[in-house]
DNA sequence: CAATAAAAAGATAAAAAACTCTTTTTATTC
DNA sequence: GAATAAAAAGAGTTTTTTATCTTTTTATTG
């Protein structure tokens, strides 16, 4: 569904939020413990995420990445379009490039409403929702 | 979603149900172009297809592929397990190896009903269906 | 201002997926 | 039974994804 790289993303993003609090930051080598995630290619992604403005950094001793309040508002669908592009909202599924509503291919139409809902996933959970239900102790982001 | 191999295997049963009446078979070479997809990639997809006894194929001048009635009824789910395996089965949404309904990650439960969805969609569907729907001329294979 | 700690950037490597080419086997037909 | 046409098998290439390693830049703090 995503790739790897979107899967550490988000969770990566939903780490840095519960994590750093007002004022803090948070490192990529804590990150991606946090997330079971590879340490250097976590910290790729982390540059990426802050390159596209999804995340803030500060570099030097005490730096490391954080959110604002409104980095919080982030959706899902925002970090899947940075990091895999509109594939999913654009492409068929079964890869051809001519399926639409006039053209559909045999599953288009079987396909359509969960697409629907996978997009309103997607976009209805913002990062800040996902921080309030960790809080709450009731969901994970680690192999443990 | 799904792989490439898988996206052409799912279009090349389809179409082999479609074009291969009553003993007459079709060849690989054909099969490619009707369906838009590179010739000896498909050639082998085919042949794994074959080996996995979801369709049937017959060496020599006029051999070529086809299905008989008990292939038929092969539903997409089966061509994904084959080809792809039971990762949208088994796998979480962001990849967590411990996210279950015990210990769920943070999309799990958003994700749950359009995950049963999906199943759904590549298990109730068989390329018998396909083939009906593709003679009634409303829905197409192929980026014309 | 020197030492240090962190991200950023860049280069490289490994693995997987997508795709191609060549040879072998098998069946058909003349 | 020789020529031929097709799948099967095997080996190889290219591209993309995933991952690592090294160097540079920037900020902090003693």
């Amino acid at each position: 569904m995503f790739s790897k790289s979107c899967e550490y993303a988000i969770k990566a993003m939903i780490f840095v939020a519960q994590k750093s609090e007002e004022g803090t930051r948070i490192g990529a080598k804590e990150i991606a413990s946090g997330i079971d995630a590879p340490e250097h290619f976590t910290a790729k992604i982390m540059q990426d995420l802050s390159k596209k403005k999804l995340v803030h950094s500060i570099k030097g001793p005490n730096g490391g990445f954080f959110m604002d309040e409104k980095d919080l508002k982030t959706s899902i669908a925002d970090i899947v379009m940075t990091i895999d592009g509109d594939d999913l909202y654009m492409n068929c599924v079964l890869g051809l490039k001519a399926c639409s509503e006039k053209n559909p291919c045999p599953i288009h139409n079987e396909y359509k409403e969960i697409k629907r809902n996978l997009i309103k996933m997607i976009e209805n959970n913002t990062i800040a929702d996902f921080k309030d239900k960790l809080d709450s102790g009731k969901f994970f982001l680690k192999n443990t």
